[in-house]
Parts: structure tokens; C-alpha cells; sequence
DNA sequence: CCCTATATTAATTAAATGATCAATTAATAT
DNA sequence: ATATTAATTGATCATTTAATTAATATAGGG
């Protein structure tokens, strides 16, 4: 954070990595505390560059925040998409499988420290002001979610997509709840109880979420 | 918004409400676009008054937030904690009966303006930085939770109360994001399915919740 | 009726913010 | 070799921000 990597102006010899630099800056602290609190002056002291770059690679703070959001946010749905590709080649899955498949790549994130961050930033997109979140919420969101339902219906013939549509909804707000930061959950009840890690919360949630869905 | 109310310094005739529309404009603007991006410009505007107002009443910036989480804040987990009060009372309820005590208050606040804005601070307070949310939140919910856990421990007794802590932890998970934003909902999918109103998507919640707690 | 507490405005302050620009240096293409 | 493009610094800009203060006017208790 903040090192000092020369003095005078001008392109530095050999090749660098201030882009990602800032990327990664960035993404920490929007992660800590949200676009508008996080002021330029901190991403870029803490990716030891000068304010200048971020125009100069991104344009403008908002420009940047949707890089950091895409980066990550498009690799996530790609990932859930290959893995129901995965069970339809298989083939003989079942509901649970399915809902596993949706959430296992947001778990793997929390496995890293920038994963951590950036489910932290997915997050608070659900709740940010709909002029920075909309759009790209849904340019990353909307595939995935319809092609999920989709599968889900093929499973519950029984069931109207309608209803398959609002309960896939409820899926979706306890992943994202669990996930926005475990150490909340452990503080609410003065940490006399711990959330299980990854594996077994993912089958917890498997296992609550398919209850609901086939009830 | 912004209406002129006087032209002169010093205390004015007659008695006047700008406390409280301070706090609603502040409650309605802290909702859309969050604490850091709300300016006290924007909201001394919105209630007509000067910026002086708000440091008169409250202190500061971050004090008037407190005050205005708190307002609903405390009211909604009184009313949660009187309806749990009420079932044991009158005595032969159940899980179903728990789950939806807890909803109702927040679905009621759900039929106002005012009472959609102050869920969607709440919303938000669970991805603000802990910095601004720690201490608040846990103010609000520590004791209504605990309640209702202890209260569906008793209803089922072959649980470990760990489990029912993260199995509560879900259901929390469902009805905020339920109410984060149900306009945003149908925007995923293209408007093609709308959300239940209310007391549908209550008794959908609570069966939803009940089948994941009692599996 | 006077005095003090209360409520308000207008002006001001210092700090922070996002953005822009000219200057500078290295890499690359011609 | 030379010209152009890419990457970087440091300084500066106009705004916006939260907060403070002095002045002013009314309310209400003795």
C-alpha cells in the first residue's frame, strides 16, 4: 500500500501493472466502504500511483468502479453457466444439484482474499442507488438467472415457472446474505455461534433452499 | 421540497416541525442513494431549511443517520418482539406462526412511502461499512433475534439451537432481500412475473422458511 | 415586563473531491 | 534516425462538503 516506485515524469522503463493495480485497489476499498465513500485519493495511494492514472486508464471514477465490478462479475456467471452445462451433459441431476451448481462459484470466491472483496462489493449492488447498479446488474445477472429457472422448471413440472421465479428469488437473497460477511453473522449473537465454512454452509443452503422449492 | 418558508434570522412564530422534516427528508434521501453519497445540501433542501438546522438538532451528519435508522429501527423490533409476545399468550402456535411474526411488522412498514424508504436504509445497513452500521445494527437486532431463536428452540426440540441460529440467519436472508426492492425484481426477468403483494408474499416466505427450518 | 432559553438565518471556513492539463520520458513503428 | 504513441508525474481547477459562528428574533417562566 502506498510504496513509492519512482521519482520524476514520464513512461517508466520495462512494463508495468498499474492498471491492475488500480483495479485491485479499488476493488478492496469499494468493497470496505461503498462507490461514494471511497474517494479516488485512497485507490490510488494504495495502488501507489498518481490520481492522474485513473482518468488516464479509466476515464472517470464510475468507469472504473464498473471495470471492477465486471472483472470478477462476468467471470462468475461464466462459471455458473459452465457448470449447469456440466450436469445437462451428465445428465440425472436433480433440484439440489442444480442450486449447488448456482452456488458453488460464489463460494469459491470467498476463498481468496479479492474474492472476499468483490462478494462484498456484489453484495451492496443490491443496494446501491439504481442509476450506479442497474445496468450493470443485470447485464451480468439476467442470463444466468433465466437460464437457472429454466433448468429448475424442466425438474418441477408440477410447479409454474411463476412460482419456480419467485422461490429462485429467495435462493438468491440467503446466498447473498450469508455471503456479504459472515463476521457480522458471528457478532449479532456475540459469537456463540459460527457459521459453518464453505462445503458444509453450501450443502446447509442446498439443503434449506431445495426444502423450499419442492415443498 | 424546498418550499421558502421565511425570509429573516431568528426564531420564528407559532410552533414548527423542522426536526421531524429533517429526519423524513433525510430518511427518504439516505434511501435512495445511500449515507455517503447523500449530502446535507440535499436534504436541508428537501426540508426547507438551512444546512444549520441539521447541526442544531442533531450534531452532526452522521448523528442525524443514527436518529434516523433508530426511529423505525426501534419501533419494528418492538412490534416483532410484541407479536411473539401475543402467540405465547394465547399459546398453541408453531414454526409457521414464529416465522410470520417476524415478517409481518416489516411487510407492514411496506404499505407507506416513508415506511419503503426506512426498508431500504435497512437493507443497506447490511452492507454499510461497520464502521457506520456495527454498533447500530447489532443496537437493533440483538435482543429480537435472540428472542426468536430461543423461541423456535423450544418449538423444536430435536434441533441443536446452532442449527437454528443458521437456519434463522436464511430466513433473514430471504425477506431482506425480498424487501430491498421488489421493482428490481421484475426488472430481472423483463417484468415477465411480478412478486406477490404483501400478505401472499408473506405466507410465501414463511412456507419457503418453514420447510428449510423443519426439513 | 424582563430575562433567558430556544429556534432560526446568512455568511463563512477549511478540507476534500473528481477531473484536467502541460510537461516529460520511454517504447514502438516507419 | 525520426516521428508517433503510450505511460507517467505534478500541479492546478472549480465544486462540493460538513461544520461553525455571529446575529437575530420569538417563546415562556419569574
Amino acid at each position: 500500500m502506498g510504496r513509492i516506485k519512482r521519482q520524476g515524469a514520464g513512461r517508466p522503463g520495462g512494463s508495468t501493472q498499474n492498471r491492475d493495480e488500480i483495479l485491485d485497489a479499488a476493488e478492496r476499498l469499494f468493497a470496505d466502504a461503498g462507490y461514494a465513500a471511497t474517494s479516488l485519493k485512497d485507490i490510488t495511494a494504495a495502488a501507489g500511483v498518481t490520481q492522474a492514472m485513473v482518468n488516464y486508464y479509466f476515464g472517470s471514477k464510475i468507469k472504473l468502479f464498473q471495470q471492477v465490478y465486471l472483472r470478477k462479475g462476468e467471470a462468475l456467471q461464466q462459471a455458473r453457466l459452465a457448470l449447469l452445462d456440466e450436469l445437462k451433459e451428465r445428465g440425472g441431476f436433480d433440484v439440489s444439484d442444480v442450486i449447488r451448481a448456482y452456488l458453488v462459484p460464489a463460494f469459491q470466491l470467498q476463498t481468496t482474499v479479492a474474492g472476499r472483496h468483490y462478494l462484498r462489493i456484489q453484495a451492496r449492488m443490491h443496494t446501491e442507488p439504481d442509476a450506479l447498479a442497474y445496468k450493470l446488474r443485470q447485464e451480468v445477472y439476467d442470463v444466468p438467472v433465466r437460464t437457472y429457472i429454466a433448468a429448475l422448471a424442466a425438474l418441477l413440472p408440477d410447479l409454474e415457472e411463476r412460482v419456480i421465479f419467485i422461490r429462485f428469488t429467495e435462493v438468491i437473497g440467503i446466498y447473498l446474505y450469508i455471503l456479504s460477511g459472515a463476521h457480522r453473522i458471528e457478532q449479532i449473537s456475540e459469537a456463540r455461534y459460527m457459521l459453518p465454512v464453505n462445503e458444509d454452509m453450501i450443502e446447509e443452503i442446498v439443503a434449506f433452499a431445495t426444502a423450499g422449492l419442492k415443498r
